[in-house]
DNA sequence: CTTATTGCAAAACGTTTGCAGGTTT
DNA sequence: AAACCTGCAAACGTTTTGCAATAAG
């Protein structure tokens, strides 16, 4: 993989919008800083990231893809009242060994949990 | 939901075509039995059929939705040598536990193993 | 008779791709 | 100079939507 100016802006954006950016939210703000970007190359470099490691995809069930910078395996919240997109602490390793004992092939996994958020559980009070 | 030929043919093809047929899939077996049909219904039936709970969706990450007949909470495998999508047997009672246990307002999750399917694992020997 | 549902076609959406020109090595 | 990368725009596959016509209750 080459250098070039637009992918490690690309990069340094998926690092800094720390939430769970989309591709279009990667182009708007990586935009401001080299006009002239254009969204195909921030699709093109973020498959490149994504393929040599260097930036997680989280694939949402209905939604674009998003991109974390988090490299570790780790599972995500779907909110399902504000549509935001969080890490969640799992005990991942004891997931992937009920994992493996279900299908010895077994490389990887992606797990996204539906629930509430704390922003919008507050807004929600049941007490 | 009031009743409709078209709904009723939509949901027994989800239950005849026992893999998991996308909405396109569906189309085409449905459209044999009723010419005509359009692809637009079988989308709203399938979307109100998954909001009535009578069908589940499989999302797999860059594919097309999945459909499945299956209503229990099951988790899949998809085969990343021939791209199918099986049903695996996982103990998602401990997997929701420990969701649970990592964030209390869990109300489902969606859990896709990346692996190798029975077929292509035979046709890859690595005695 | 009222309202849900349909077929159709157009469009929305996220994403990929072909190409000609520019950049990196 | 060769290979890679870019911007642009067109195309893609999937899904949703507006509409007038039809079917269900």
């Amino acid at each position: 993989m080459r250098y070039s100016r637009q992918r490690e802006l690309i990069l340094k954006k998926v690092n800094e919008l720390n939430d769970h950016p989309t591709a279009e939210e990667i182009y708007e703000a990586a935009g401001k800083e080299s006009p002239g970007l254009s969204l195909g190359t921030v699709y093109r470099n973020l498959n490149m990231l994504a393929d040599h490691g260097l930036v997680r995809r989280v694939s949402v069930p209905g939604q674009a893809d998003r991109f974390d910078h988090t490299l570790h395996q780790h599972s995500h919240r779907y909110c399902t009242t504000c549509g935001c997109v969080e890490d969640i602490q799992l005990d991942d390793a004891a997931i992937m060994e009920i994992v493996k004992a279900g299908d010895a092939s077994a490389i990887d996994y992606s797990l996204v949990v539906l629930g509430t958020c704390a922003a919008c559980q507050e807004k929600l009070p049941k007490t």
